[in-house]
DNA sequence: GCCGTTTTCGGCCCGACTGTTTTCAGTCG
């Protein structure tokens, strides 16, 4: 039984669900969360190496008994309270928790007064106009309910953060246009850069909150207002997404900025660490008693508390506090760094561009070199290349090259990996390449070892150059294959191959915690766009998102090096 | 359930908004 960090923070987190729902301890409560948050994003697979009770309970918030329960779960799968809370409690509570308005208690209340079943059963009373009657419970409450179910059931997933981030531009430059409003900034997990975002947080700045929030109600994609106060409202957009405004003064915008942005964990940690010196951090400032210290900006309050600024992709509590306290924050990188892109696909295969059109869309990003990187023979879907039509390509971008001296056409290929670890070409025809990106696209359901290893057998190759869209999910979709990442990551780096970011906005391949370890373990990431389109291209900029919440800075990135450069990291 | 340069017990981040209440509990972020 393989058991994968992500299985462990599941069942850690289900329990701590289950918990609130019998009301045990808040903090309880919150040890079982932050235990699972915590394992979620470790890079070394915690059933991998038999874990002694010491190790574990090196772990911050890990103490003796969670270290029990989780090898426990190594070893069986799980866990003799969970099982029991499991069957102490229906399933339906977990259901009921999932409607927006119902948390623990008021689910726990319904169930016990109601004997219900399913989330229908809780439709259909409410509809009778039996919950109304409950104490605690009215008349608005009940019709509260019934929306909470209808938004349940259309059960609206997480918003990739490329669409979130139309949305978000739509609305701030929409509040914008009111004269007294100074700022406006999109917090939240948006700006954190997360790969989907749950809602919208949106910040403003303006001395008249009551026009702001009027003006913000008004939006004509407003569907429904959930609620609308003086400094604060949330709302319902038509494409489902909700949307948190919060309007502020001046003096409180960065404090009020970094709460909004979260993490939570984050935010719980530095007020742990504003109380300790004995100040007080909430949205409106730094605060020594009843005297705002710092507020103005985020830097401010990370001042006062003692620490540089952290930018907002670090805060989920993965050890940016520790850094920000030694000194050693990353540099993170941004999208200037980058000097070329080194997979792109032209219509020779599945692209939409020529190979020259493509060329010239690279020289007006201002790119120094383009990877040309067509399917290669197996995938017949995206009309890949046998070796023939791989030859003829590669004369034509000579003939490229020689016409526009501003950008240099490398020669490459997405060649595939079969299920047996060989290339999908010949040696022969790959050893005339620059380089190779080489990625799965078929046989998604091999075991663990069995994926691994053909993997690594592929790439024992020494043609074998990036590893293409690691993971191979699609967020959202399709999860990815099962492949030990640790394995892959010490693989690439015994032999000198290098990592993609894959920066399409529903891949983003490699994760943070991979990007991290593959910075720790001293592979280069290279981030690429996998265009098909012109417009494909642009992509780089969500896999700079993706790299910086995995800590990457220029050094870590393949593709931030000058050409002379990636081509001797070319040669194995 | 975790944790400790005041602590091995008694704390654990802080506030806005809503609805049901006559002063507060529940939910959310």
């Amino acid at each position: 039984m393989f058991i994968s960090n992500q299985d462990i923070a599941a069942l850690l987190s289900r329990m701590a669900v289950l918990l609130e729902l019998e009301g045990a301890n808040v903090f309880r409560v919150r040890a079982y969360q932050n235990a699972a948050a915590l394992i979620d994003k470790l890079p070394h697979n915690l059933a991998d190496s038999k874990q002694e009770d010491k190790a574990l309970t090196g772990l911050p918030g890990i103490g003796k008994d969670l270290a029990g329960k989780i090898n426990e779960i190594i070893q069986r799968g799980s866990f003799r309270q969970l099982e029991e809370l499991e069957a102490r409690l229906p399933k339906v509570l977990l259901e009921l928790i999932k409607i927006p308005g119902l948390g623990p208690k008021r689910a726990r209340a319904l169930w016990d007064n109601l004997s219900l079943q399913t989330v229908a059963d809780l439709k259909a009373a409410a509809g009778k106009g039996k919950i109304r009657g409950l104490s605690g419970f009215g008349p608005k409450l009940e019709e509260q309910i019934l929306q909470g179910i209808a938004f349940y059931e259309a059960n609206p997933l997480r918003t990739l953060w490329a669409d979130a981030e139309n949305t978000a531009h739509e609305l701030c430059s929409y509040l914008k246009q009111i004269k007294t409003v100074a700022q406006v900034e999109a917090a939240g997990s948006f700006r954190r850069k997360k790969e989907t975002v749950g809602d919208l947080d949106i910040l403003a700045v303006c001395p008249q909150p009551e026009l702001v929030m009027q003006t913000f109600l008004r939006h004509p994609h407003v569907e429904k207002v959930i609620s609308h106060g003086s400094t604060r409202s949330s709302v319902i957009l038509r494409s489902g997404l909700q949307v948190d405004l919060r309007v502020v003064l001046g003096k409180s915008f960065g404090a009020a900025l970094h709460y909004f942005t979260g993490s939570q964990a984050h935010n719980i940690a530095l007020r742990k660490l504003a109380q300790q010196q004995n100040l007080k951090l909430n949205e409106y400032g730094v605060f020594r008693g009843e005297r705002q210290l710092a507020g103005k900006t985020e830097a401010e309050v990370y001042q006062q508390l003692g620490l540089p600024y952290i930018p907002p992709e670090l805060r989920e509590m993965t050890g940016e506090l520790e850094a920000a306290a030694a000194g050693k924050l990353p540099d993170l990188i941004t999208l200037n760094k980058l000097r070329g892109d080194l997979h792109c696909h032209t219509s020779e295969t599945d692209g939409a561009l020529s190979l020259e059109e493509l060329a010239l869309a690279a020289q007006d990003l201002g790119y120094e070199y383009l990877g040309i990187t067509d399917h290669s023979q197996h995938v017949t879907i995206a009309a890949g290349m046998d070796e023939k039509r791989l030859r003829r390509q590669l004369k034509a971008i000579d003939q490229v090259n020689a016409k526009h001296k501003d950008i240099v056409l490398l020669k490459g290929i997405e060649v595939d990996i079969m299920d047996n670890g060989k290339l999908d070409l010949p040696d022969s025809v790959l050893k005339e390449l620059d380089f190779t990106v080489c990625s799965i696209h078929s046989k998604f359901n091999l075991p663990e070892a069995r994926q691994t290893e053909r993997i690594l057998r592929a790439m024992d190759n020494p043609l074998f150059t990036v590893f293409g869209h690691p993971s191979g999910r699609l967020i959202g979709t399709r999860p990815g294959y099962a492949v030990n990442m640790e394995k892959i990551v010490l693989g690439a780096k015994e032999r000198g191959c290098f990592l993609e970011l894959n920066a399409h906005p529903q891949r983003l391949d490699l994760t943070e915690v991979y990007c991290r370890l593959a910075k720790e373990t001293g592979v280069l990431v290279a981030i690429s766009s996998d265009a098909h389109s012109r417009q494909g291209l642009d992509a780089l900029r969500y896999g700079i998102n993706q790299a910086r919440r995995g800590w990457l800075e220029a050094r870590d990135v393949l593709n931030t090096r000058p050409l002379g450069e990636l081509r001797k990291l070319f040669k194995r």
